[in-house]
DNA sequence: CTCAAAAAATGAACGGGTTCAATATTTTTT
DNA sequence: AAAAAATATTGAACCCGTTCATTTTTTGAG
């Protein structure tokens, strides 16, 4: 029977991270101090440690799971058959950030963003990365997508727009979360204000 | 005579900041404690605390230093008569990019970033943010100033298309900080590549 | 010059993330 | 089932940024 061990980490894994999210959404990231993480989880912090490499560590699994639920979101909206440019980026923005909120609050995206910018060497900042790469790659597919259904001028770069456009939803997103009192709406103003210009340069004439 | 206290104050400010980006530069931000640059500038550490309000504002001094003349040079190129777009915009964003590694290294930004982001409520990302929102702003004004010399189409938004433009700008700034491998050669190259397709479509016909 | 008030300097102590040598538990071997 | 080996747990100690009560220095009035 060698299955005691592997139970019981699988166990305390799930424990950990449970008293970690509701800690960080309850008093906050900053004021969740690992040592009341590791009690509400019932273990040391020397444990918590042999789980999760460190703090920040423990947001990624939050982080991770909020962007791949918008990814798949996002897939399935490449699928449908969109009749125009506003529209459809305006649904796949509206879809990341609708969902941005249901397991992250502002602070801990706050802090996430943070640490992938201030420690890049780090896996942290590595997996954040990549999840963004992913992102902005789902906007150059729906630009693709859209471009082979005649919507998108023929000799518009998908790829360059792609990039420069969600690295603009990227960035409203970063202002968003610096400012608490900034809602989803006026978030969703702004990538309209800034976009709405250069998606009528690209839609087909 | 009450000289002699602001003298001793000057004197003490100015040698703090001095060993503070010395260390910096020297062993790297993360790398420089309080208790060195305290003793490299010939005072305690309490007294450190009485000049600067904490790490991170140590680096506001350099920051604001690189920005504001970084933001002049800039001026300067607006009021030259440029005659294409795509020149125009390589000549500004090169002088950003040439400048922004005299006073900071690559991890004084990343961390000047990473406390802009992750504190938003301090002074210290409140004067980030601003100097980045003038650096935007220059961008507009080129447009503009193009715009009104008929370079760029009438029917460009030059503020959405300026702040489209200098979010990307910054975005692709934040991969080169956060990438030692990175030169300015190979941060240049990738601006321009998202760029280019954006400003052919608003170049006049 | 003296002394009380104001300003500045100080470093020990604090807080919270992280490490690690010692201890305990589980698995494997015989 | 006992001993040895492998693996996991533990919490005290460490590091470093920051704070604050105490001490020292400067100033201006009498």
């Amino acid at each position: 029977m060698s299955g005691l061990r592997a139970q019981k980490k699988a166990d305390k894994n799930r424990r950990i991270l449970e008293a970690a999210t509701t800690l960080f959404r309850q008093v906050g990231y900053d004021s969740a101090r690992i040592e009341d993480i590791a009690e509400m989880a019932g273990v040391s912090v020397g444990t918590f440690y042999n789980y999760y490499k460190n703090k920040g560590d423990m947001l990624m699994a939050t982080v991770s799971m909020e962007v791949e639920e918008v990814l798949a979101a996002g897939d399935e909206l490449i699928g449908r058959e969109l009749d125009n440019v506003s529209d459809a980026l305006s649904e796949l923005i509206g879809k990341y950030y609708d969902h941005s909120l249901t397991y992250l609050s502002k602070e801990m995206w706050r802090t996430a963003m943070s640490l992938s910018i201030g420690q890049p060497e780090t896996p942290f900042s590595k997996r954040y990365t990549a999840l963004d790469h992913r992102l902005s790659k789902q906007v150059c597919d729906l630009f693709r997508s859209l471009q082979s259904r005649g919507i998108v001028r023929k000799d518009v770069d998908c790829d360059a727009t792609g990039e420069l456009v969600f690295n603009n939803v990227n960035m409203m997103f970063i202002e968003f979360v610096k400012d608490e009192e900034m809602d989803e709406a006026d978030l969703k103003a702004e990538v309209e204000r800034q976009c709405v210009p250069l998606i009528k340069l690209m839609s087909q004439v």
